[in-house]
DNA sequence: TTGGAATATTAAAACGATTTAGCTATATTC
DNA sequence: GAATATAGCTAAATCGTTTTAATATTCCAA
């Protein structure tokens, strides 16, 4: 007959055996010998563990240490392929660590981000993994005044000093737009977020600088587009780029090259011939377009370790460098840039 | 100067206004009243409490209360679109209710999820949602046998009396595939996982009833495949049905289709002329290929909802009734299947 | 003037683990 | 034999809440 206590605590095995609740502390912490607890006593305290189950209560521990053992991830929305796919990744590093991770997704919006953040810190997290919003230094700012560890993945604040990892941006877009000039196309486009997320800003620049080494400043041929009605704002996006003469494009994240491709599509546009195009992270969508997709690959699982490694070096060491890591990108060449 | 000191408690406050731990700990429950605490001790110690910036500790919440307003969910694996997409509705349904959520990807690895369910009950969560994997009969029953409040989610067991909330996959499989044979294709076949999960067995169900109803039992033509090789699996599980003289396709999920779909484009077959298609859960990748494809939705969000529904129920008012919902999905017609 | 309500507040136990300081014996040393 | 180590164990405080039972004060009726 089960009774209704849910688990055996210390003490019960304390009773069970007939000794103190600290002395079974020492054992079950493996702290015997620093407490020079008889050979049989450690062999009876652990007999009696395992056969009344005793599983540690976790509210407990983390009362008395001040430790949750669960990291806080803000992402913009994890039903967002590459965000997902950072979210898998984040898991599976944590796990290593025996620690846990409680994702909430922001959808980029700055008050809703702050709410989530405060909600977690109250949750007790040990660290938060950001990827943070638009002007949301302030938050951050307020993050890091709390001393709780913290890491920025995917976007950083040049204006914040903080940790973070995010992709060697800037080059990997230049190379992307040098590469697609060396196919043979003369008039790169690029379509952007309209945001002064220094990632994007940084992918933005990277195309404009291919376009300046290559003479061709003059040529530089931008759409920043809104979040919303993204479909929408593409749309009209790639008809100003086409009338501007462009004959290829980069696109600065997946979400706009799913919905870009979209557009393609549907004006009947041939890829690789009347429009080259490279695009933001990889995925399997991209494969199945008339034309598999060049694109920038990123490396998610890299990014993920080295930002688990350093928030748990600042949550067990309390390590207090700061670590600002940038991950080099893959270029990764299909149909779409062959003219 | 800041202590190293993280946050007031409800003693700080007691001793910053001059009373009891109690009475600061009544007001800040909203159980003034309920105690017959003066009015003007209400104001003086919520006062105090918005100045010395009080924050609850949870550990100590949890440690009292047995709970920890977390929800544990296991599934396959979030970097899956599918269960990313859920994910993220039940990260916004439990958020309703105070709750956040602890995710694990099981990779459909039986021991794997059973480590992942162990360490989400130590951690003391409140209840957990489930997408149980293959032949996991036993671990449900363990799970059940906690106590713990638990809704299995996308799939069930017929054999296991537990709240589930999952598609009506029998009838959509049956409607897509009549569908099909509507359509003017005379010679359908379906690709599913090679699997005993009842979602997958109703979905294969399915199809064999639409074939029986429209007289043509004799011709039902299956391929189960395993999911590790998938793409290989699946370019002969292909090659196998065309030389059985199949005119048209249900896959039946999205990682099937999608795979299913590259070895089609590859292969250089025309949709819908020489083969018809339907899929599983839609997705932007399938608006990519040469024509927009078919497919059955998922009312994602409304099983989310009911999903947190349920076990809000059991959690918070003890509900014990068994709960289990098959949620109608879409037909959403689309080039594919237009012969 | 004594007893009983009603009001306003507090003390203390409990949740379960960790850890410091302390208490017995017995063993060792000079 | 007295002083001191040492081995082996325990008591009790602590983390921060919540909640029950108790206390103290006032007020009113009998």
């Amino acid at each position: 007959m089960k009774t209704t206590k849910t688990h055996a605590s210390l003490k019960d095995i304390a009773n069970y055996v007939g000794v103190s609740i600290s002395l079974v502390s020492f054992v079950l912490n493996d702290k015997a010998r620093q407490h020079r607890v008889s050979e049989e006593m450690v062999r009876k305290i652990k007999e009696a563990a395992e056969k009344l189950n005793y599983q540690p209560n976790i509210f407990a521990k983390s009362l008395r240490e001040g430790k949750s053992h669960v990291i806080g991830v803000v992402l913009s929305d994890i039903s967002n392929p590459f965000f997902s796919s950072i979210a898998r990744c984040l898991e599976d590093e944590a796990e290593k660590y025996g620690y846990s991770v409680l994702f909430s997704s922001s959808d980029e919006n700055r008050e809703r981000s702050e709410k989530q953040i405060a909600h977690l810190i109250n949750r007790g997290v040990d660290g938060l993994i950001l990827v943070p919003c638009e002007k949301s230094q302030s938050t951050v700012r307020a993050v890091l005044e709390t001393g709780k560890p913290l890491v920025l993945i995917d976007r950083y604040f040049p204006d914040v000093h903080t940790n973070y990892v995010c992709l060697n941006n800037r080059e990997m877009s230049r190379l992307a737009t040098s590469t697609i000039l060396a196919s043979g196309y003369s008039h790169p486009g690029t379509i952007a977020y309209d945001t002064t997320l220094q990632h994007m800003l940084d992918r933005r620049s990277g195309y404009r600088q291919a376009m300046e080494d290559a003479g061709k400043a003059a040529f530089v041929s931008e759409s920043l587009i809104r979040e919303c009605d993204l479909h929408q704002s593409i749309s009209s996006a790639i008809d100003k780029l086409l009338a501007e003469g462009v004959d290829s494009l980069l696109f600065a994240t997946n979400n706009i090259a799913t919905e870009s491709l979209m557009v393609i599509k549907n004006k009947g546009i041939n890829v690789p011939g009347e429009l080259g195009i490279i695009g933001f992270d990889g995925g399997s969508a991209f494969d199945l377009f008339q034309v598999p997709i060049s694109y920038i690959q990123q490396p998610v699982a890299l990014m993920a370790q080295k930002t688990v490694e350093i928030i748990m070096d600042e949550i067990l060491v309390g390590q207090r460098l700061t670590h600002q890591i940038e991950v080099q990108g893959t270029l990764v060449i299909k149909e779409s840039t062959k003219k």
